[in-house]
DNA sequence: CGGTATAACGACCAATCGGTCGATTAATTG
DNA sequence: CAATTAATCGACCGATTGGTCGTTATACCG
């Protein structure tokens, strides 16, 4: 009856929050309902009044996680002011004791695992990486008002960009014994400043 | 009493080839035994002969498509004589009807997302990288005897431009309408070329 | 031709899990 | 204080599935 309006809110965050956590440590493929219940505080029950599938449930998770992601780039960016550093402001993600990257990237890869099969998550992963590209577009046109950036076509080369930033993020992630920190910051470093300079010197 | 001392090896290899292109079609998470079963013309029981659980037969897929691509790669950099264009050489990855990219993108995602929970698939991962790294790291070393790639620690680099290669595969595989070969092509040599550069004008 | 070991079969079992549903509790309203 | 409706519970069901096991078929050997 809604004695508060605002408890399904509540309850449906509690639950996503839960359920993102469980993900990130048990996988997608071997979550249970149960699992996610018992993260939650909730009964098999009590959850189902909120999300009537676990598919239903499974998108508002990755929705909301791509929009978490989505807020902490667009603020971590704005700390900076010359575009370039914009543009190399995304060393977070390679920082292994930033919460959002704990839970991030197990979240991430099993995400892309579905998307492969899946239309509606592919989609959900377009809007993520347009989102994205949009941010480090702006950098670029920003730098590009101060005469910077000479030839680079903003939108191709704002997706090469974070590209290669997720590039960097499966090896450090994956093999990190292998590709270091310093590594990945650098070699994004290096491959995001080279790409700009190919324009600059070229046609 | 192996009247064909060989029946072993050809029944295994056809099993994984039925199980490589099921999990390329279903995903990991929704294959069943009797999906692979089926596709290799097998009965439960017999296939419980050559593979005693699951996961033992999903490992010795997963090491025999890492040996695949491994093969292609090696293959495909050697017909190049010029170390540039054999750093170059992996244009192939983002050729849609290219087989091995066909049913390879699909696995290596739902790889990607097993090896987030388990040790042993991130091994097999790291030592794909490495043996990849090795071409890379050869040619790069080869340039340097002519010359070239100045400054350039082989390793290292072999290591970004590989994860350059993934990183752009990533966006074309999943997001291909935004995302066209051509771009990915492009911004793949304009980043490899730009940060071997980087080695180049620094330091 | 038996005898024997391998290869292959497929019915069956036990366990898991997502979703349902009737019951119970709690809060709001008249 | 009823009455009503939302919120929550958890036992239960049906479906799926990995693995087993007794059985049959096949091929080689002595």
């Amino acid at each position: 009856m809604a004695q508060n309006a605002d408890l399904e809110a509540i309850r449906k965050a509690q639950i996503i929050d839960a359920a993102l956590r469980t993900i990130a440590e048990r996988g997608c493929a071997n979550v249970t309902m149960d699992d996610i219940c018992k993260a939650a505080g909730l009964s098999k029950g009590g959850l189902a009044h909120y999300f009537k599938s676990k598919t239903e449930l499974f998108k508002a998770v990755f929705l909301e996680f791509f929009q978490r992601i989505f807020l902490r780039s667009d603020l971590t960016m704005s700390a900076f002011d010359d575009p370039l550093e914009q543009l190399l402001s995304f060393d977070w993600l390679y920082n292994a004791r930033d919460p959002d990257v704990e839970t991030g990237y197990p979240i991430l890869y099993d995400f892309m695992s579905m998307a492969v099969h899946d239309q509606c998550y592919r989609d959900i992963f377009r809007d993520w990486v347009n989102n994205w590209v949009k941010l480090l577009k702006k950098a670029i046109e920003l730098g590009q008002t101060h005469g910077r950036f000479r030839n680079v076509d903003p939108e191709s080369a704002a997706r090469t960009i974070s590209a290669i930033y997720q590039g960097m993020a499966t090896r450090w992630y994956l093999a990190q014994s292998e590709h270091p920190t310093e590594w990945a910051v650098d070699s994004v470093r290096r491959s995001i400043t080279g790409l700009l300079n190919s324009f600059e010197n070229s046609r």
